[in-house]
DNA sequence: ATAATAACAGTAACCATTACTATTTAGGAG
DNA sequence: CTCCTAAATAGTAATGGTTACTGTTATTAT
């Protein structure tokens, strides 16, 4: 369960996810690394992105049917554009405290926020056509 | 898309949702819905889910590789608990605004908020044990 | 260098959900 | 009420993201 020795393929998953900030899917994230390590398995990049997330180096998105992923582990909120489908960070409401007086919770451990809006690229298409 | 004629199954399937508060997955409300109509096909709960959804009148709650679902529409967040799995409303902070001003955000439609912790009934058994 | 085993590639299996097809049924028109 | 159209259903097959399995490779301690 703990990750105990190194490997060129999670080296090489952990740089690419690092390096973009579009919370791909587990396949766009294959195909991606795939083109450092052509013969990069599936079942290799869900395990290593199964341990990164029990870790807590990474982030596992929820999105519908698929699941996305978050190189920054720090608490933020996201936001997914209905209109594209684009999943981007919120930043600005990262050290919200939502702790709460509701009967049964005892301790909050952490949470998972997704707003759902319009962003600003698909506003300006829309005023554009 | 649209609900055009009512059906025993959806009235039933309404009927069971809005009468428990156990946000239960797709596959307890069948069972339970089963007791009263035992011929009750997956798919019709299925499509008469997902129908109600886009109308509004219940909510889709993902919870890892499976969806919860809620019958009270209005919003407001949810409480997992990590120790027993079960899922609860937290009515308290329903009317937070989530408005934020983060590059890319240009309207907020809504939010799914869910909070990770430890309940309240957990905690007492481990303080019993 | 050797041994133990973590990690991997490739593939099969899993399972929640969706799609498909023939049948039933709601509900409006005559 | 009867007929007609198509919405809704039951039952089943297919889909697709994820997980499990098996033999092989490669890391790391001795």
């Amino acid at each position: 369960m703990a990750i105990e020795r190194k490997s060129k393929q999670r080296d090489a998953i952990v740089a690419e996810l690092m390096s973009r900030y579009d919370h791909p899917t587990a396949m766009e994230l294959y195909l991606s690394v795939r083109e450092k390590i052509p013969n990069l398995s599936l079942g290799t990049l869900y395990r290593n992105l199964s341990q990164l997330e029990q870790c807590g180096q990474i982030i596992k998105i929820p999105d519908g049917s698929q699941d996305r992923f978050d190189g920054n582990p720090a608490p933020h909120a996201h936001f997914k554009c209905n209109c594209c489908g684009k999943v981007y960070d919120v930043m600005s409401i990262k050290n919200y405290n939502f702790d709460c007086k509701d009967a049964n919770v005892s301790q909050i451990y952490g949470y998972s926020l997704m707003l759902f809006g319009r962003c600003k690229g698909c506003d300006e298409n829309r005023l554009n056509n």
